[in-house]
DNA sequence: AGTTCCATGTCGCGG
DNA sequence: CCGCGACGTGGAACT
């Protein structure tokens, strides 16, 4: 990774056109090719970037980074304050823990915890539009189509109103009915649904974890 | 802005719960209290990070990095290779060309682009489910709502529906047609706009920039 | 390669 | 401060 401090300039020509006028910033060239500009603020974006794969030619008081993709990165380097490099090697990356896809599974193991008597017949269920997270049979015998969000808003419903639609066409589930499951559903995604007869529910991502080991809890 | 190369473990908990196991890393703290851990890879996309606002204490072999809406960083070091600070200032900020508003304010002052006679009523026409970018009035006097997007994906074929769900409740606009306009429309989203009666039309930013200023293609 | 959907999305604007 | 939509979204999983 090499990393330079310089007073410089941007352009970037390619999915938009824009520009950076003289500042002085941080320029992070990684391994890979990849170029970003950052300034001493705004969170972990970069002002300017190029993904890779790039390539990157040094002039004597400006780089060019160029993509396949027809992108174009110039920078205009007014003076360099620092230019180090670092060998860093390959990262074992990150282990991530408690995303929709956990909740999908913890919620899988046991649909009871959203509904009495409700029982799975199918996790991530096929329809032309995409998958239905869970299908599930509910005590009356009627088929129940369940989208799973963390954070339920209003894409998530019209998601699940276009799975609805294609699975009330096939005779042998048809009734199905709509569950919203989410950590946090936005009062307009409930208003939506409520407007479409689905039921909405929020989950404990916590104690759904704690359910799924019980063991753990004896002691 | 400081940087730092360091063998380090980091721990999250927050949002998620996430660990990265020992490696070489550059973390970044910037001048706004916020931190990024970076691999040589991997895009402009930290493996880790806390936004600002954060307090960070620095320890012998770690550091805590704490925001006040619960999330914590934990980033023990290893080893440190460098670190080095330097004053960047506030940076004068971006320039960008070529985005949906800029689109839409294009097509507002000369909505003929579209279609003929077609006349604007106006821009960001509200309704309950949210702001409809155009509302015109065609030649036989009919309204139509239009939905511009730089990409046409299937989610904006869902807003200008729901929107057309809404407007058409108006006694005094409906009927109400619609129309979807981008500079690159989906194939997906084209069938289902027509399925819905939608029309749908992709237009040239070039050429449309080109038409807001004809005095200057006189010569 | 093309498409879909998630994300610790981030960012900016309007109420 | 929250809600909501755009983003040069990026990235992964799947067809």
């Amino acid at each position: 990774m090499r990393l330079v401090i310089a007073d410089c300039t941007v352009d970037y020509d390619g999915r938009l056109t824009a520009h950076l006028p003289q500042a002085r910033r941080l320029i992070m060239v990684k391994a890979d090719g990849c170029v970003a500009i950052h300034a001493d603020g705004g969170a972990y974006k970069p002002l300017n970037w190029m993904n890779a794969p790039n390539v990157l030619t040094e002039h004597d008081d400006h780089w060019t980074v160029v993509s396949p993709k027809g992108e174009e990165l110039l920078i205009t380097l007014h003076e360099v304050f620092e230019d180090t490099a670092h060998e860093l090697g390959n990262d074992p990356g990150l282990q991530k823990d408690g995303v929709e896809a956990h909740l999908q599974e913890l919620l899988s193991v046991d649909p009871e915890q959203l509904e009495d008597g409700l029982k799975l017949i199918r996790r991530e269920f096929p329809t032309e539009v995409g998958p239905v997270d869970l299908l599930c049979r509910d005590a009356e015998g009627h088929t129940v189509a369940i989208e799973i969000k963390r954070r339920g808003e209003i894409d998530g419903v019209e998601q699940l109103t276009r799975y609805l639609d294609f699975l009330n066409r096939d005779a042998n589930l048809a009734p199905v009915r709509g569950m919203f499951v989410a950590q946090e559903i936005k009062p307009q995604a409930k208003t939506l649904a409520n407007d479409r007869a689905i039921d909405t529910q929020e989950v404990d991502y916590d104690i759904l974890r704690g359910i799924e080991r019980p063991q753990q809890k004896l002691f």
